[in-house]
DNA sequence: TTCAAGTAGTGATGAAGATCACACAACTCT
DNA sequence: AGAGTTGTGTGATCTTCATCACTACTTGAA
């Protein structure tokens, strides 16, 4: 197992979309070599395989770190691994030949990127992009096709791992698709990301971590529209924004206006 | 290996949708025991496994017709078994509370049902509704779980499945979430719907066989929407539309409109 | 400390398309 | 043949957002 800290220019050679602009904080947290207590072991699909197969994979996977805006890979390549999220967040995005862009989704830590494309050896239909510095284990897709072709456990697991993806696009169907309004996507969005989130007085507090921009990518719509959907929110005493924190004050309210 | 006719109040109990209306044309076509003439053969993804896996899946699925209209499973019910599809279309769609309809794909011979709740043991976060007298085989899930566990190139099959099913999931939120237009989505419907029509005297001459609302419910946008955009191909002479018949004229036309 | 870039808030305007409201065509069923 | 049902075409509005245009705040780099 190898380890190594790459530049905003990253793995294959693309432009970071955002680190073109500016790299926010390219290094801020310590390279490990070993990624066992990250999010692989206990939140990650292959919590739940064999203690021999979990060996296996630990021996050909290989972890590095990316600042933030790093482009791990983008639509239209060829597939030459998957990458398995242990720290960070990355966003998974698409764009259209006017430059707007949507993001599908955030990976999380336990998340797997490039499972399709490696393997139905398919191009890669999105784009992945680090959010934060983040730490991933990469596994070639020759191993990994080894990998899971040796171990039926993990086969499974990697069956019920795309099973999951699809069901997050589902999800993203019907919100962009069978949504009446702005108001409606970004109060479904708020309760959502604020899904998991610790209670304090005056209602749930959640790191936003998201610009405007961002936000309206995954819902689709403008940036102006999310805004003006966030003033009214705090008008009506639903929700409160302190720099990168946000407080939901009232969950039920969001729920009801994000009724499908 | 079983075979049956089901009414249009069918499989689980459930009312058909569009069958509670008028089952179009309720048994069209032979009802036959065996389907390894079908599509399973040919299209399948079942078609590159091995000899003794397929004869395994020849075991334990059990062969059924449905009419036009039948409803095989709906959102929010758990999963019992898994579907292949071996005649007909089944539109595979989902529902807000305001009864506003999407349709994510229409499933053709080949195509799977069900994989991923089967797989995952959620429920289904789709309804699957025939289209036609659809002839359809049909695997307990306990039966295909059993059968992909012991039959490792079975799973390897499901997991290329569903990464198709997820990449077709990724383009329809690129249609619908990055287009700019209505005629914009409709040229593209089109294109992609011709993509295997036979090329006659003045153009691609295409089955359409559904109607403006269910185009509508294919691209996400109004059913006059629709046709108003028909109107409009046909005055630039793009496209014909004869009954279920349409001749696409200048399809490089409509690839161009259709640029994403 | 100052400058530049990125981000956020908000008004004004316009355009796309949903919705409503029909007329009419095509089909099925008596 | 006539009646009901479904599907289609098209005009007239009305709403929602996208877009433009600006101001102001924040932050990091020189």
């Amino acid at each position: 197992m190898a380890s190594s800290v790459m530049t905003a220019k990253t793995a294959n050679g693309y432009l970071p979309l955002a680190a073109q602009r500016k790299p926010r904080t390219p290094y801020g947290f310590p390279v490990v070599d070993d990624c066992t207590d990250c999010g692989l072991r206990t939140n990650s699909f292959f919590c739940s395989v064999s203690p021999q197969t979990a060996r296996a994979l630990g021996e050909i996977r290989r972890t590095s770190s990316y600042p933030a805006g790093a482009i791990l890979f983008m639509e239209g390549e060829a597939a030459r691994g998957v990458y398995i999220v242990c720290q960070g967040r990355v966003k998974l995005l698409t764009t259209n030949s006017d430059g707007k862009t949507l993001i599908f989704k955030i990976a999380k830590p336990g998340d797997i990127l490039g499972l399709n494309p490696a393997i139905s050896g398919t191009p890669h239909e999105i784009t992945a992009e680090t959010l934060q510095p983040t730490q991933l284990a990469y596994v070639s897709r020759e191993d990994f096709l080894k990998f899971i072709k040796e171990h039926g456990d993990a086969c499974l697991q990697v069956a019920q791992h795309l099973g999951r993806d699809c069901h997050s696009a589902y999800e993203v169907i019907r919100s962009i698709g069978l949504s009446n309004s702005v108001e409606e996507k970004l109060a479904r969005f708020l309760v959502e990301w604020s899904a998991d989130a610790p209670i304090t007085s005056g209602g749930l507090r959640v790191k936003l971590a998201l610009t405007h921009e961002e936000i309206a990518q995954l819902i689709g719509c403008s940036r102006e529209s999310v805004s003006r959907s966030f003033s009214e929110f705090k008008r009506k005493r639903l929700v409160e924004v302190n720099g990168s924190t946000l407080l939901v004050q009232d969950k039920a309210a969001l729920a009801t206006l994000a009724t499908l």
